[in-house]
Order: C-alpha cells, then sequence, then structure tokens
DNA sequence: ATATTAAGCTAATCCGAATTAGCCAAGGGA
DNA sequence: TCCCTTGGCTAATTCGGATTAGCTTAATAT
C-alpha cells in the first residue's frame, strides 16, 4: 500500500551509495520486492522518481533546519538560553549536531547522495550550499553573536567564529561518511576540536 | 601524436562536470576532435580511460602535496622558517594555498571528479581522504607544532589547529567549485577566517 | 620503393537497461 | 453478482550508447 513511499526509500539509499546513474530500476524495484515493471505502477520513469526524492527532501528541509536547535527550545530569539553557556554544554551540542548528522538514515543519505548529484545541476548545488553551509553557518553564527554580546564569548566576527566551529565538525563528517571505520577516531577529534574551540574564544572571569 | 594525452584531458573535464557515468564515450571524442571509435585506437575501453586518470592522479599527488608548500623551501623540517611566521605571511599562505587548488585547472577537475565518485570504490574514498584530509591536515599540524615549540603560538593540541586552520578553507574551497560566482564574497570570508585564526592563536608578547 | 604500422573514418553490431503491452488476481462498491 | 480499479507479472520492444569490423591514408622504416 505505501509501495510507493517504499519505493522512494530504496531508491534513495540506492542512489545515495552509487548516483543516479549507476543504479537500474530492476535494482530499486528488487528492493522493494517486486519486478520493474511494476514500478512504473507508480511512478512514470526513473526520472521521476528521483525527482519526488527531491521534492521530498526540499519539504524535509525546515525540518532538518529547526532540528539544528539541539536544545528543544524552538527558537534562538529566546537568547536567555545562551546566556550563560558552558563548555560541556557546547561539546554536547556539537556532538548532538554531529552525531544526529552522521547516524540519522535520512539526512545520510540525503548527504551522500546531494554530494555526488551536486554538480549535475544548478538547483542541486543550491540546495548543497544552502543545507550544509549558510543554514547551519547562519544559525550558529546568531547564536555566537548572542554570546559574545552577553559576555560570555570574546569580541570577534561571529561568522567567522560559526565557519571555524562548524567546518571541522562538517568536514569530519563528510569522512566518516567515506570512511565508517574512522568514526571512533575522529569523534574523539571532534570533542578535542570543540573544547580547544570553547577555551580559546572564552571570556576570562 | 599526444592524442593519448588529449584524450586524458578532455575526458577529465567531462567527468568532473558530470561524473563518470553521465559521459558518453562520443563527447570524449568530439572534445578531443576526433569520431567516437578512434578512441579505441588509444584506449581499450571507457573504462580503461578513467583508470589511467586515476593512474596519473596517483602520481601527481606527489606533486600536489609538494606543493602545498608554498614558500619554495622543500621541507618542513627546516624549523627556521617559521620561527618568525607573521600574521601575514599566514594569510599569504593560506591565500595562496586555497587559489591554487581553486584555480589550477588540474587539481580542481581532480578535486570535482574525486567528490562525485569517491562512494563508487573504496580506493577512491581512501585517495580522496588521504588527498583532501590526511595530507593537508599533518603537513599543517607539523608547522603548527613547530611554531608552538617556538613560541610563536599559544600551547595547544596541533592536529586541532591544523583542523581548524584548514577545514574552513577546503569548505570555502568546495562551496567555489559549486557556485564560482561566490568566490569574491567567500574570498573576503577566508581572509577573515586567517586574520581571526592567526589573532587568537598568536601568543601575545 | 614497398611494407608496415598508426590513426583516422563510416557503417555495423551488440547489449543492457528503460519502458510499454497486455494479461491476471484481488478487492470493493453498484 | 458483476464491473472496474489497483497493482502485480511476463514477455516484448525500444533505444541509446559502447564497442567492433573493416576500409583508407599518411608516415616511417627497411
Amino acid at each position: 500500500m505505501n509501495t510507493k513511499k517504499r519505493i522512494l526509500d530504496a531508491a534513495l539509499t540506492l542512489f545515495s551509495e552509487k548516483g543516479y546513474a549507476n543504479v537500474f530500476v530492476a535494482e530499486i524495484a528488487e528492493a522493494v520486492g517486486i519486478k520493474a515493471p511494476s514500478l512504473y505502477k507508480h511512478y512514470k520513469s526513473k526520472r521521476e522518481i528521483f525527482n519526488a526524492i527531491l521534492d521530498e527532501m526540499k519539504k524535509s528541509y525546515d525540518n532538518q533546519a529547526s532540528s539544528l536547535n539541539m536544545n528543544g527550545n524552538d527558537s534562538i530569539t529566546d537568547a536567555k538560553i545562551f546566556s550563560k553557556i558552558s563548555q560541556d554544554d557546547l561539546v554536547k551540542m556539537g556532538i548532538g549536531l554531529f552525531m544526529y548528522f552522521l547516524n540519522d538514515d535520512y539526512a545520510q543519505k540525503f548527504r551522500k547522495m546531494l554530494t555526488i548529484e551536486q554538480f549535475s545541476n544548478k538547483e542541486l548545488a543550491e540546495l548543497f550550499s544552502k543545507q550544509y553551509y549558510d543554514a547551519p553557518i547562519s544559525y550558529q553564527s546568531a547564536m555566537f553573536a548572542m554570546l559574545t554580546a552577553n559576555c560570555v564569548l570574546t569580541d570577534n566576527n561571529p561568522d567567522v567564529m560559526a565557519l571555524q566551529f562548524y567546518a571541522p565538525i562538517f568536514m569530519i563528517l563528510t569522512i566518516c561518511d567515506r570512511e565508517p571505520h574512522r568514526e571512533t577516531e575522529l569523534t574523539a577529534l571532534l570533542e578535542k576540536h570543540i573544547r580547544q574551540f570553547s577555551k580559546i574564544y572564552s571570556r576570562g572571569e
């Protein structure tokens, strides 16, 4: 019944592993447990499956964006929660962000598929940059600006701080996507990064 | 005469734009100025062209690695050159590193092709990580360790410093690959990053 | 000078993978 | 009960793109 949905899931999994062009319609069908021609009862073409995944992706974008807020609070306009952020809070937030993105099945597959397909058209390129650069940076920049205003951090350009905080996290994430066996090693490095970042930028009392 | 080489160049260009699977042998041939069947006088198959590119890549790896050293000196074991590095030197080095990687035709195409193909087999995954993570990090880590030993920088884990220095550079690089029109904006950000990095880690006199 | 090789071409061939045709069973509403 | 839709199947069909066959010319070497 939700075959239509199951097709999308199977296709996303395969596309994220091998890229659109290297996946056969028959493989998708097999993963779903049906034969290739039956797929066409649900989607007009292979391309339409891809587009449906993209649509889903764009819809879920807002979800993902808001889930960047690891505190369960809905908005960073509530400055109070940041006024006394500790180093451990920051570590928790960074690792949480990382672990969510790394292990969430959907998030991981989206990311890998976008990575593979990012050069194939402009829309995908923009989506990639927005999702994995602009959005997180803008969120974190706002956060650091607030922490700076509240005298938790020393006074520095918050965009740059966001970049320096986030880029290492994202880089480690992409290495784990590529070479999952390095996860342990890299998670340890990630924690060191966040602690050092926090130490460096904290205002001494 | 050097048709063989010209085929590799044309193929690399196309693979880096669209990925192996989306490039037709006929396109490669056309880019070279011959017909598809003539390609087979030079390479046994499309796959063999790809492999030849890879081989070249691996050979040129050492070149690229050593060109990371932007100073024209051959080795970082010569600690003296780093003993009195200034902020401007670091900016120059960072921007130089960035500009080289961004604008060098060969380097850019390799990077884009590897990005697209990184999940298609283990060898490519390893090559990617080595070339764009392990090698630069290890080089820069050594550099920062030296600067720390020479009391130019405050005492911190050099691996983490290298990560914090390099990850933003690489992230900006990949955005420029994807959306070249953002180059100006992002180069400015890059410079701010390096200056702030330098300021933060410098030992006050 | 002639034989041989290199490197190009056009015209097949081949093959694999997407898609279509057309049949069938199950369910559910008139 | 009977029709009609849904979603599956097998067996074509199609088609595009990689590869091969076989010819031709130009250079090179003996």
